[in-house]
DNA sequence: CACGCTATCTTTAGCGT
DNA sequence: GACGCTAAAGATAGCGT
């Protein structure tokens, strides 16, 4: 048998699990890395896996932080200036997509 | 003709640039999620599209903000304490990716 | 436990509406 | 331009090594 059709709850075995993220996470950053040169954005991912405190991101390290310097005071504007209801379009299609999600 | 092969440049066009972006963005986005159920992980993502300076997060910006306030300091604490070239497994996967990538 | 392979599942480019 | 469809392109679970 060759693979299932993806059930979403948290994989229970724990070195299934990390395998897992291993390589989700590196298909994860060259999804964005492509996102990134295709679309012309600027863009950066963190993951946190609590199971062994690992703490990843993208770009590396010192690169993640700038730019998240940057983004982290972009939200951190939003959120004081009260505009975050005026969320445009595309925002408003991945709340939706969250909204989804959670059911 | 069905789809190209994948040229990784920008996108010329720009409403074919913003297309892209938007599907690209919410699979993105639907990828996090599902990572952050299957492995137990704590992640986010931020995109900014300097086109129309739209910015986008997964999740949704208040959730975000927590998520990346808790990260930022740890990234924070790790440059400070110079533990950065003690990068973990998984963070040196991530950087083998960055090093073929750029070529 | 890491790595490579590949059948199978998932994402998405290109179109039509 | 937004949306839905569909087949090609891409990601990856399960295994073997």
């Amino acid at each position: 048998m060759e693979r299932k059709k993806v059930t979403l709850t948290r994989i229970a075995d724990g070195s299934a699990r990390k395998a897992s993220l291993k390589k989700k996470s590196c298909g994860l950053m060259k999804k964005v890395y492509e996102l990134t040169i295709l679309c012309g954005t600027s863009a950066s991912v963190i993951i946190y896996n609590p199971d062994d405190k690992q703490l990843m991101t993208w770009p590396p390290h010192t690169e993640a932080l700038k730019i998240l310097t940057r983004f982290f005071s972009m939200l951190e504007m939003q959120q004081k200036k009260k505009i975050i209801n005026q969320e445009t379009y595309l925002d408003e299609k991945v709340s939706k997509t969250w909204e989804q999600l959670k059911k």
